[in-house]
DNA sequence: TGCAACTGATTGCAAATTGCAATCGGATAG
DNA sequence: CTATCCGATTGCAATTTGCAATCAGTTGCA
C-alpha cells in the first residue's frame, strides 16, 4: 500500500503517489468540490468511483500523509476527511493539469470554466485558494478579509453561470 | 487504447492521458534526458521499464497525439520519436510535479537538483526550455541566441556538479 | 418500538493490466 | 559468417481493477 521507490526522482515519486486513475480525482473533489465525507465523494463523483476503490484510496492517501480522518460530532459513525498541507500544495499542479487539459483534450465548457478561471488568476489566486483550504481543513486563521468572495464561491458561480447560459440557449 | 472519457473535466481527461505509472516517465526521459530511440528509453530508464510496456506506451502516446515517429536515416529499422507541441507544453506540469515531489517525498539530491533549478527559473526558464524542445523536435527556429547554454545543458551541468561533489565527499 | 434510510466500509469475483523472460525477423558492423 | 543491435511481440503468472452485493452500526421518524 505504500510507495514503491523505483527511483529517487521527484517526478517518479510524485507519480507513485498519484499516478493512478482515482487518487487525484478524489483530491480534486475535496479541493474544488469541498467534499469531506465518504458518501459525498462516492455519489458526487462525476466519474462514478466504486465504493471499494474509494475506501482503498482514502486509506492509501491517509497512509501517504495527504489526508487525515476525524470523527464527525454530528454522527457517531460519520468520518470527516481533511486535506493536509501536503495535499493543499497540490493546487498549482491541479491548476496546470486543468489548463493543459483545457487546451488539448475534449473538455466540456461547463467543466472547464473553473480551470480557465484558475489559470487566469495565476499564482496569486492559487495562493488565496490554498489559504482558504488551510482555513477550512487545518483551522488556520484566514488571511482573506471577510466579505470577499472565496475562490470556491467564484469558481462555483462561474460554473453555474455557464450552466444557466447553456440552459437558456436550449430554450431559444 | 484510446481515452475513456469518464467525464469532460479537464483534470479527469488529463489523468486519462497520463494517469498511469509509465507514460509521464517516458515523456520525462524524452524531455529532460533528450532520448529519442526505443533502446535509449529502455536502457536509460532509472525505473527499469519493460520492453513490452515501453512499446505499448509509445504506441498509445502516438495515438493520443503526444508523440510522432519517423525513420532514422542512419539505420533503416531505427525509429526516432519526437515530441509534439501537445507534449512540449507539459513542461510546466512536470516542473510543478518535480517541485512538489522535491518538498514532500524522499527524493535523492542528485535527482532533484534539476527540479530545483527548474522551479527557481520559473515560467521564463520553462518557456526557454519549450522553445529549445520545439527546435529539437519540431524543427522550429530557435529564439535563443547561439552561444547561450541550453536549458538541458544547464540541468545536466547542475546534476553532474552534485554527483561530483558527492563523490568528492566520499573520498574525504 | 419498529423500520427505513444512511453511515463508512468489506467481500467475492471476473476481467483487465502489469511486468518479467524469452523470442522475433531484419539490419548492421567486423 | 557471425555477433550484435534494432524495435518490437508473445506467453504467462501475478497483481490490480472495478462492479455488485452485502455488512454492521447509527439515525430519524412514525
Amino acid at each position: 500500500m505504500s510507495i514503491d521507490r523505483r527511483s529517487g526522482c521527484p517526478i517518479n515519486l510524485s507519480l507513485e503517489v498519484f499516478g493512478d486513475r482515482w487518487s487525484l480525482i478524489i483530491l480534486r473533489d475535496m479541493i474544488f468540490g469541498g467534499r469531506r465525507h465518504f458518501r459525498e465523494l462516492l455519489n458526487g463523483s462525476l466519474e462514478g468511483i466504486a465504493s471499494n476503490i474509494l475506501a482503498d484510496r482514502l486509506k492509501r492517501l491517509m497512509e501517504l500523509g495527504l489526508l487525515t480522518k476525524a470523527d464527525d460530532p454530528s454522527h457517531r459513525q460519520k468520518a470527516i476527511y481533511s486535506l493536509t498541507e501536503m495535499a493543499i500544495t497540490l493546487v498549482p499542479i491541479l491548476a496546470q493539469l486543468g489548463a493543459w487539459g483545457r487546451v488539448w483534450l475534449p473538455v466540456t465548457e461547463e467543466l472547464s470554466i473553473r480551470a480557465e478561471l484558475l489559470e487566469k488568476g495565476g499564482p496569486p489566486l492559487w495562493d488565496q485558494f490554498m489559504d482558504e483550504l488551510r482555513h477550512e481543513h487545518l483551522g488556520a486563521p484566514s488571511k482573506t478579509p471577510p466579505g470577499t468572495p472565496t475562490v470556491r464561491q467564484q469558481l462555483r458561480a462561474a460554473y453555474e453561470a455557464v450552466v444557466a447560459r447553456k440552459a437558456e440557449a436550449t430554450v431559444d
